[in-house]
RNA sequence: GUGACUGUAGCUCAGUAGGUAGAGCCCCGGAUUGUGAUUCCGGUCGUCGUGGGUUCGAGUCCCAUCAGUCACCCCA
């Protein structure tokens, strides 16, 4: 009996006083990708460890360091999902979506990577993902990417920075690669340690690094314009016409490579400075060649995801308002004789207005602190049974946040009176 | 994985040079035996994160461990 149980270290809880925030953001983000046509697909949540390997990329650091993988019991190796789209992807191919036809879908739900926890990063986190399929044009990266500008217009989201960029083709990276790979290798000696084992595993990211000691050396590295593919620039090109023309801001931030392995052309993130080192809220890019890659036709994919926790943080300090959810209504009942009558008068109240919220008063207790209750709760109105109110069919009813007057009203005409005045405010 | 800081009632925190714990909020009861949110009075609440060690004595010092926070790294 020693010690307490506790939650496992970078998951939480989300706690109910949380819970409105959270099913806001899920309620608009679920409207809004449903007004765009896109379907929900929910997928398991553990997965062969191979899919995640095959997809991700062996060096990257999810694949390498931070999955949680087991031995299922048949000695399969299997791995919490540290990402939906590897999913998403095989769930598709499994059922014959994407063949001939486009398809755009949604998932939402937890996602494992075992990191050290910090602010915007936790061990178990949730992203809604998005992606379409079947799709080869510019515009649907453009039209994903405004449908993100509108979500965070409806959350009342400012202040995020959309940057862009084109990793290219497969072939034009890969020689981009090698000449960069040529650059840093001559000059090791000014490299870091952390820029040392990136050009082992992803030289692209050299350039990322924070250390103001390596600038001079980044600044004067090989640029990627002049490897990139002409078919990837027209692409880019046509995306960023498109957004100017919905006078969409963005930044093109030619350092913007994205860390796992089956990115390919468009790339872009949504960046805020108001959440600390951890500011990408949402993410992604096209992965053309990712289904192809499991056995599939070849078939053009785009995709992001939005961390969600991160989301929610934002929101935090957003003024918009969360839809009411306090009770309209709470019953009190004086005297334990009327328990009956109050549960009866209470699901009348129900039948008659389903949207009604209505808290009944449970447990007994005085008549004082069924009203402190009330006024806890967050209700509207506080509804009184009592003796007097039971022996002429009535219920008594205060307004618990102005001062109007106290009233009695006759229990059959009381689904019609509350209808009106709790409509009308 | 590396580093820094933190861990005392449900919550926010105090705890002085080491001498076996305190405040506010919350909750409950009363001041009005059918009326809340204000006011006043009273009350409950802790193995001081956990395990060792030093000491006559540790919330206070040391070590380990777990967790939190922030940064590196990485990413949503």
């Amino acid at each position: 009996m020693s010690g307490k149980i506790q939650a496992i270290r970078g998951m939480h809880d989300i706690l109910p006083e949380d819970t409105p925030r959270w099913q806001h953001l899920e309620a608009l983000t679920r409207s809004l990708l449903d007004t765009y046509g896109y379907q929900e697909i929910r997928l398991p949540i553990v997965e062969k460890t191979e899919l995640f390997q095959r997809s991700i990329g062996e060096l990257t650091d999810i694949v390498a360091k931070e999955m949680y993988s087991f031995e299922d019991r048949n000695g399969d190796s299997l791995t919490l999902r540290p990402e939906g789209t590897a999913g998403c992807v095989r769930a598709g191919l499994e059922h014959g979506l994407f063949h001939n036809q486009v398809r755009k879908l949604w998932y939402m739900g937890p996602m494992f990577r075992h990191e050290r926890p910090q602010k915007g990063r936790q061990r178990q986190f949730h992203q809604i993902g998005v992606e379409a399929f079947g799709l080869p044009g510019p515009d649907i990266d453009a039209e994903m990417i405004l449908m993100c500008a509108r979500l965070w217009q409806r959350l009342g989201l400012a202040n995020l920075r959309l940057e862009i960029n084109s990793l290219g083709t497969p072939e034009s990276r890969a020689a981009y690669r090698k000449v960069l790979v040529d650059y840093f290798s001559a000059h090791q000696d000014q490299l870091d340690k952390d820029s040392l084992t990136r050009l082992e595993n992803n030289p692209l990211r050299i350039l990322d690094s924070k250390n103001p000691d390596m600038r001079p050396l980044i600044d004067d590295a090989p640029e990627f314009s002049g490897y990139i593919d002409n078919e990837s620039v027209e692409h880019f090109q046509s995306l960023c016409e498109y957004l100017d023309r919905q006078q969409l801001n963005y930044v093109i931030n030619s350092r913007l490579v994205r860390g796992l392995d089956y990115y390919g052309r468009t790339v872009f993130e949504w960046i805020t400075d108001d959440l600390g080192a951890q500011g990408t809220v949402c993410a992604g890019g096209r992965y053309d060649g990712l289904v192809e890659h499991f056995a599939g036709q070849p078939t053009p994919a785009i995709g992001f995801a939005m961390g969600l926790e991160r989301l929610i943080g934002l929101m935090e300090s957003s003024t918009n308002r969360l839809p009411d959810s306090d009770p309209h209504a709470y019953l009190i009942i004086a005297g334990d004789e009327f328990r009956a009558a109050g549960l009866a008068l209470a699901e009348s109240l129900r039948e008659q207005l389903p949207w009604l919220r209505l808290v009944t008063h449970l447990g007994g207790g005085s008549l004082k602190n069924q009203f402190k209750k009330a006024d806890k709760s967050g209700a509207r109105l506080a509804l009184v049974l009592g003796a007097d109110e039971a022996a002429s069919q009535e219920v008594s009813i205060k307004s618990l946040r102005d001062q109007a007057e106290q009233e009695r009203i006759g229990q059959n005409s009381l689904a019609v009176h509350l209808a009106a005045r709790l409509q009308a405010v």
